[in-house]
DNA sequence: TATAAACTATTACGTAACGTCAGAGTCAAT
DNA sequence: ATTGACTCTGACGTTACGTAATAGTTTATA
């Protein structure tokens, strides 16, 4: 059980924010003491995480919490859906850095304003807002085909362990051989399939998860033995330097 | 002369906006009619991208009008910023995008929030403000420095406008000529070097710019002869397709 | 030339997501 | 017993607009 200023510490939202998500419902602490003092448990930081995310995404509070509170509320769905709107965020980013490239270096002077259109970006927030205010026809349909994405989710996960049970399998050897540098290219090429673009960047930026010590390293070596995640971390250094 | 509702349409602020930047003397007009309708010129365009951009990225209007009307606000420093900003925010989002991956796929339990930190964008940001409200002693400082960075900005800007004339001299041979694939990646690295990461991605989205008709295209074309941006544009096509 | 249709202006009030006091109770340690 | 650190709950302020409401303006058309 922490304390408001523990859990502010720790997530990085001032306290009176995490008052503030109490008071409209957003997230209210499991328990208080006597004295009404704020104590929140792991499963409270858990809904922060995923409170915070959708925040990063501009989502209005409200929307949140009707998200949140759904009863359809699908964990891996959210999270699916928080992937794609960042995907579209770092795309719009990168519109916007050739726009002022444009006026900087090539003198663009006539209006252009493309570059700010949020319309995409728009449109699928509304999307997945919706899925969790819809109709009951309209969930009937989805309920169908949650099974199927639920199914699949497993599977997605499934696959992506092995290729760390793979991993653990050669982790004795050089993270420079081929196969271990195979192997990297195969995890990068799944998350580009499955989830999004994995530029080199993006695989140093979770090699460097995946080395730190945390739960990542953790769920990687329950996986592939101890040591694999700092074997796959290296290798995905090497990786990256060579591609560099 | 543009009336509000041009202005709104083209810039993709409302109309509501627009009178609110002009009474916060964000944006004023540079003129009225006799009725007192709003009528704004390109000049007002050009202030409107600056503010729109520094809005993306966060900064709240009084900042932005601090900046703006500064008596050393230097349009390309800002759009330099701006740039890095944009790197930095999009360096945000990939970190978040990892985080999110790592919920869904690898089920990290234990709390983590470093990805939420934005330490390293909040002091970016507040240094960029920091620029012009600062002592005359700074500004004394920042004004040598300032002379070599205008030379040195003049020079990008026509070391990159060189790689379009170059281009303009084999515009009429394929595209996909070594020579013509060799400026592409010529073009690329320049932009990487000097300005900030250009991914291939990012590179399509130039190309799409440069042949879109627009001031680009007629920049480019004056550089290196008519054709030369839809050239360039196809050149990119190309070596983005083959790089996969 | 009258008049509707479309545009614009200003004023006023509402909202979202907190920040910032202010006043008061609580807890841990000296 | 008191100090210092922590927490609580209002109440009010703030930013960047959105949303009417009311009124004047311009353009197109009958």
């Amino acid at each position: 059980m922490m304390t408001v200023h523990e859990v502010s510490k720790l997530a990085g939202v001032s306290i009176r924010t995490l008052q503030y998500y109490d008071k409209i419902g957003l997230l209210h602490p499991t328990g208080y003491t006597d004295a009404g003092y704020r104590l929140y448990d792991d499963a409270d930081l858990e809904r922060l995480q995923h409170i915070l995310l959708f925040r990063e995404l501009e989502f209005p509070l409200k929307d949140i919490k009707a998200i949140i509170n759904s009863p359809d509320f699908d964990r891996g769905k959210a999270l699916e859906q928080q992937i794609e709107l960042l995907r579209l965020k770092k795309e719009h980013i990168e519109n916007l850095m050739n726009f002022a490239l444009g006026i900087k270096i090539l003198g663009v002077k006539h209006m252009d304003f493309k570059a700010f259109d949020r319309s995409k970006l728009d449109e699928y927030s509304r999307q997945a807002k919706e899925l969790y205010g819809s109709t009951p026809e309209y969930k009937e349909m989805e309920e169908k085909q949650k099974n199927r994405t639920e199914e699949d989710e497993k599977i997605l996960a499934d696959r992506f362990m092995l290729l760390f049970k793979e991993a653990g399998e050669i982790k004795n050897s050089d993270p420079a051989s081929a196969d271990a540098q195979n192997l990297v290219k195969r995890i990068q090429d799944y998350i580009t399939e499955n989830l999004y673009t994995c530029t080199n960047k993006i695989l140093r930026g979770l090699g460097k998860m995946y080395s730190g010590g945390g739960d990542f390293t953790t769920n990687i070596d329950a996986y592939g033995g101890e040591g694999t995640a700092v074997f796959v971390a290296n290798a995905i250094e090497i990786y990256c330097d060579n591609a560099g």
